[in-house]
DNA sequence: CGGACAAACTAACGCTTGTTAGTATCACGG
DNA sequence: CCGTGATACTAACAAGCGTTAGTTTGTCCG
C-alpha cells in the first residue's frame, strides 16, 4: 500500500526476522528471495534496497548470532571475580552457552547448519569465530587441571564433546516445551562438571575390530 | 562411451556414492541432478533409470545409513551375555555409536543435516528411526539406575546430551586426522560413564536472569 | 510549493532447476 | 540371428531462480 517508508517499521529488521525463520526451518538453499519478500510483505526486488544479495542476509544473521553469543558469554565470565576457580568459570561458561542455544535456537541452527551457503571468505570468518569458543573452554579446562580440580580423559576431545553437547540444545529445545531454560542449564552444568572431574570412572573397552 | 550396461559397474551404487559426497559437502538443495550425473559420468536424464526422483536418492541414503547404524549397534549389544551389567551395555552402545559416526561421517551428516529435503512421510519415518536410539539408550540408563550403578542428573536430558555428543563426532572426525577411531571411542565411552555415574559432582548455579 | 531521497513497485534478464519423452546402443537368451 | 530388456543418450518442457533496470510513490527539508 505505502510505496515509501512506513515510519518505525525498519524493514531491514523485518527482513532479518523473516529470513531467519525461513532459513532455520527450510534451509538457506531451499528458501527463495521471493519467499522472504512474501513473508516481509514486499516484492522480491525491494529486498535489494536493504541487502546486496541473498548471501549477505545469511552472512548478517550468522555473524550477528555468533557475535551475540560471544558477548553473552564474555559478560557472564566478566561478572566473576578475578580469582574465580576454574570450576566456577566452567559453570558460568556452560550456563551461558546453554541458555543462548536454548533461547536463540533458530539463530544457532543457522550458524551450525547453513554455513555452507556462505562464500569462502565469510565461511572462514565464521569458522574462526567459532574457534574462539573452543579456545576459551580449553583455557578453562587447562586452568582446572593446573588447579587440581579437573582431571580430563582427553583435553581436546573433552572440549569438543562438551561444546557440541551444549550446541545441540538448539536442535531440540522449544520454548514452552515442558522444560524450562533453567532446568536445562542446571542439568548441563552438572553434566559438564561430571565430564571433567576425575572420579575415576570405570572405563571399559570393547575389543576393537578394524580401522586404525 | 558405452550406451548400455558396463558389467560389474552397478551404476545405482555409483550414484549413491557420488550423491552422498555431494549432499554431505554441498548440501542436498545446493546439489543438482546434473552435478550428480557428472560425478557419475552419465547424463542427468539417465539417473532416472535408477532412481525415480532426487528426493528418492536422499531417502535411500538417509534410510540406509540409519538402518546400518541400527544393525551396527544391535549386533554389538547382541554379542554381550544375557546378564551383562548396564555399565557394560553403555560401553558397547557408546563405542558402537561413536565408531559408526566417525567411520561413516558423510552418511551421518546427511542424516543429521539434510533431513529437511525429505517429504513429510519420509521425514517422519526418519524421525521415528532416530527415536529408537533414544529409547535404547534410555533403557540402558534406566537399568543402571535400577541396578544402582548409575545416578543420573536427569534421565531425559542425559539421553539427549550423550547421544548428541556422539552424533557430533561426525561433524569433525576425519580419517587420518591425527586421532584414531579407537582413541575417540575410548574417550567417549569414558565421558559417557562419567556423565551417568553418581560421584556427586559440584553443581553450581548462576543467579538466573529472566526467561522461564 | 519544489526538489531530493529513500524505498517501494513492475517487468524482465539469462540461467538453472527437476523431470520427461523419444531414441539409440549394447548384452544376452531362444 | 533376432527380439527383448536394460541403460544410456539427446532435447526439450515449464517453472523457478537471483538479480537488475527503470519507474512510481510518499515523506521531509528548505
Amino acid at each position: 500500500m505505502s510505496p515509501a517508508s512506513a515510519p518505525g517499521a525498519d524493514t531491514a529488521e523485518v527482513i532479518r526476522r523473516s529470513a531467519l525463520k525461513l532459513f532455520a526451518h527450510e534451509g538457506y538453499e531451499a528458501t527463495s528471495m521471493r519467499e522472504i519478500a512474501a513473508a516481509v510483505g514486499i516484492q522480491a526486488g525491494s529486498l535489494y534496497n536493504h541487502f546486496s544479495s541473498k548471501e549477505e542476509i545469511l552472512w548478517d544473521l550468522t555473524r550477528g548470532a555468533l557475535l551475540d553469543l560471544r558477548e553473552h558469554i564474555d559478560t557472564a565470565l566478566a561478572r566473576l571475580p578475578a580469582d574465580t576457580s576454574a570450576s566456577a568459570k566452567l559453570s558460568s561458561f556452560i550456563d551461558a552457552h546453554v541458555r543462548f542455544h536454548a533461547l536463540n535456537s533458530e539463530r544457532a541452527r543457522i550458524v551450525n547448519q547453513q554455513m555452507s551457503g556462505l562464500n569462502r571468505t565469510h565461511y572462514r570468518e565464521i569458522v574462526g569465530l567459532r574457534r574462539t569458543f573452543e579456545e576459551q573452554l580449553a583455557g578453562i579446562l587447562d586452568d582446572g587441571v593446573r588447579e587440581g580440580s579437573f582431571s580430563l580423559v582427553d583435553s581436546r576431545l573433552s572440549v569438543y564433546a562438551i561444546l557440541q553437547m551444549c550446541i545441540a540444545v538448539s536442535n531440540w529445545f522449544r520454548k514452552g516445551g515442558g522444560l524450562s531454560v533453567d532446568e536445562v542449564a542446571t542439568t548441563y552444568v552438572a553434566l559438564a562438571h561430571r565430564m571433567v572431574i576425575g572420579s575415576p570412572a570405570p572405563v571399559r573397552r570393547r575389543r576393537s575390530g578394524g580401522t586404525s
